[in-house]
Parts: C-alpha cells; structure tokens; sequence
DNA sequence: GATGATCTTGATGGATCCTTAACGCCCAGG
DNA sequence: CCTGGGCGTTAAGGATCCATCAAGATCATC
C-alpha cells in the first residue's frame, strides 16, 4: 500500500486529505510543522509527501532540503500564493510538482499518482564529482580524476557513504556512528578520528589540509565539494 | 554512454543541464539555436535531445520537423509558457515529451531516463568484450580471444552472468548468493570463494592475480573491464 | 548400477581489516 | 605558564575474511 504523508498546518485541509487519500486505498500519516514533518519522514518512511509551503515553524524550502539531503521520497508541494519565485525556490530544492490552493482534488489525486510512478522504477543513486575524484554510490566506486580507482574498506565506504550522501551539510559525530558502527558506539568519537584519517590519506590531495573531508569541531564532519 | 543534446539559448539553463548530466555520467552536447542544433543532430548523433522552444532563430516546432525528417531521436521540449495550444503543437510535430520551466532537475532527469528506456527497444548489450574472452549472454556462451569456448558448469556460468550484467558495479556477497543459489544461502560465503575461484581459473590470464574478476574484501566482487 | 561431472563441505595458511591504545599537536581557559 | 580537551596520526594485536586444495555427496546419463 503507498503510504502518503501530509504536512499541513489547516486542519481542514488535512482532514479532507485524510478523507480523500483513504478513501482511494492510501495509507495517510500526517504532521502540522515543519520539525514534525521531517521527524514523520524518517520515522514512516513515506512513498510520497504532501508539504504546504506555509508552515509556521520553519521555510518550506528548509524542509524540502531537509528531506532530499538523504532520500528522494517525491514531494509535492502545496502554496496558496501563486508566485514564480517561490515555486522555482520549491522545485530547485529538490520538489518534484507544484499544486495550487485552492485544489481540486482530482487534480492532486493525478500528480500524485505520476510523482508516485515516476518514483517507483529507479530512484537514481547519485554520483558526486570533485576536481580530484568521483564518488558513485551505486557502483560502490570511487574514481580518481585521471584513471585510477581508490580502493576503501566496508567501513571507509560507509563513512564516505553518509557524508557524501549529506554533502554540504554538517552531520554529527553521534549520526555518523550510529549510522557506520551502529547505536551502541554513539561515543566512540575515536573511530570517526581514525576513518576520517584513513579517507583523507585516500582521497585528498592534500591530507593535512583537507579540502573534502572537512572538521567541525566539537560538532562532526562535512563533505565540502 | 547515452549522448544527450542540449539545445538553448540560456546560457544559465544549458549550465546547469551539462553539469546535472555530466555528473550522472551522460555526455553532453550543446547548442545555442536551431540551425545549429540541427547540424548538431547530424553532426553528433545523440541519443536524446533536450530542446527549447523559444529559440532565437527559428520556430521551435519547425526544428522538431527538421530533426523528425530523417530521425526518430527522442525529444523532450523545454518552454517556459505554460500553454495548451503550444504543447499539442510541439508534440503533434514529433516531440515526445514536454517540461515546463521552471522545471525540477529530477522530473527532467527522470523524463530523459523515460524517454532513452522507450526509444531502445532492446535495453541490455547482450555480448560483453574484454581484451581476453567475450560473454555472451543471449548464447550463454564464453569464447576466448584466439577462438575456443570456454565450458562453464550451470553455476559457474549464473555466478558469471551476474557479475557481468552489473560489470563496473560492485555485488554484494549477499546478492550474489542470493541470485544464484537462492534466498536460503545468503550466509554461505564459501561457496562464492570456490566458484570464483573456479572461473578465475577458466577465464584469467593470471588466475592469482584477477584483473577481470574482482575481491572487494568484506563487500562483495565485481566484473571490471 | 556404474561412471563422470558437478556441487557441497571442511580445513589450512595467508591476506586484509577492525579495534585499541598511545603520543603529539593545537587552542582555550585557569 | 600550565593544564585539559578535542583532534590527528601511527602502529600493533587480534579478529575476520579470502584463496586454495581436496575429499565426500549428489546428480545425470547411459
């Protein structure tokens, strides 16, 4: 069954949404801010999102980035305002359509059905190039620019993996741990300092002073293109 | 590698597509109005082109006329005016698809993916060549470089026809033992050190030092060219 | 039922990788 | 000036994984 979340903060519109959506055989969760809404989107891990533009709590396009830093879950955005701007901002930060207040209901009902569609056959893995290498994560490979492959450990790679898949954005030591090595290593920050080495010797030009693999201190790591 | 045409007056549009493309390993050719677009069909022939509307020189059904005169190359149509008239114009002249600017990089993405999968009627290269053996996948036969086939045993030959359906791309032990002896066997490691052993022996010029057949220690093995 | 090919299973040595600890550096605060 | 915390670096063990070999079990064929 496709599972649909809605984030809207009208209960009115939720509440129609709700109706229609399980009426067709939906599963319907739903979240009325932006901090819940991408706290649902980890947790249901939805086939398909419904996001007002307008929340209260935080920018739209701030939660359309939120959610495409690690997964391409479509988005379909909802705005009462008709503006170009907005609508360009929406879709650049990864939304995948545009819907109108006020909506007919069939209409939406068919965007969402495309947006699933076009979703199911092959959620693309993206590839990531730098000046000095490229990273293709459904590959598994890491080329250097100029030929050569770079060859990395299971736990190199997963490191490498959510970083890459987070590129620009800080992620936290306690994320990358729980992620690489699992929940119980939230405080093993030594291990992170180990890899973090280890990757740098592999792929940076200049290991001593990174330009990828970038140190927040006393936060976590960034991958900076 | 799928050649894609880009043809736009907007230097800023035809940026951002090279670059998107680029990075999911398509190669790109651009133009800036039709008359050249048109050379470029001929010149380059792409797989699949990507193509404005509002070109400076020439009427943008007329360059799919041109192009549809002597190729069936799949066209996707790029216009930033949202109207009905034009968008049955631009398809009955022969486009197949039609992106509406401002546009989402993944519903383009996902268009060209869509429109490349419907133009090629036989999807896999059935035949694979290397500098010493050829695959053939359709005959399910090896032949090495110099004449005489190559006997593989069933498994053998399933293990081998998995590694080189996904050749460049790394295959986890788990999908491996999965696809050739069954959902049953996904801890049974051995079995895959065995058998690649076996057709290390059958298909490598050095079987101690595997340059087709490759270990990726702790994930899995992969087919490199 | 005999034979040969194929598949499973176990054992061994060697290579690779993960963990852990120790040390030095830098910087902020006392 | 000293001290402590966070970070980078290195190296050594122990654990895990891999390649190879060989022998028993299974299967197809006649």
């Amino acid at each position: 069954m496709t599972r649909v979340l809605v984030v809207d903060d009208e209960p009115s519109i939720v509440r129609a949404l709700r109706i229609n959506l399980t009426a067709r055989k939906y599963e319907v969760s739903t979240a009325t801010d932006g901090a819940s809404g991408l706290a649902a989107v980890a947790r249901d891990r939805p086939d398909v999102m419904i996001l007002d533009l307008g929340l209260p709590d935080m920018d739209g396009t701030e939660v359309i980035r939120g959610v495409r830093g690690w997964t391409s879950t479509p988005i379909i955005v909802l705005s009462v305002w008709d503006q170009e701007s907005q609508k360009v901002a929406a879709l650049d930060a990864g939304a995948d359509d545009y819907v109108t207040k006020p909506f007919g209901m069939d209409e939406l009902l068919a965007r969402l059905r495309a947006a699933v569609r076009r979703a199911s056959p092959a959620p693309d893995e993206p590839v990531v190039t730098t000046d000095h290498f490229t990273v293709d994560l459904a590959a598994k490979r890491v080329i250097r620019e100029g030929g050569g492959d770079v060859s990395l450990t299971p736990t190199e790679w997963q490191l490498l993996e959510v970083l890459v898949r987070n590129r620009g954005r800080l992620v936290t030591q306690r994320q990358l741990l729980q992620e690489v090595w699992g929940p119980a290593y939230e405080t093993e920050s030594n291990y992170l300092r180990v890899y973090v080495a280890q990757l740098r010797r592999k792929l940076e030009p200049e290991p001593s002073r990174p330009r990828y693999l970038l140190t927040e201190p006393g936060m976590g790591y960034r991958f900076g293109d």
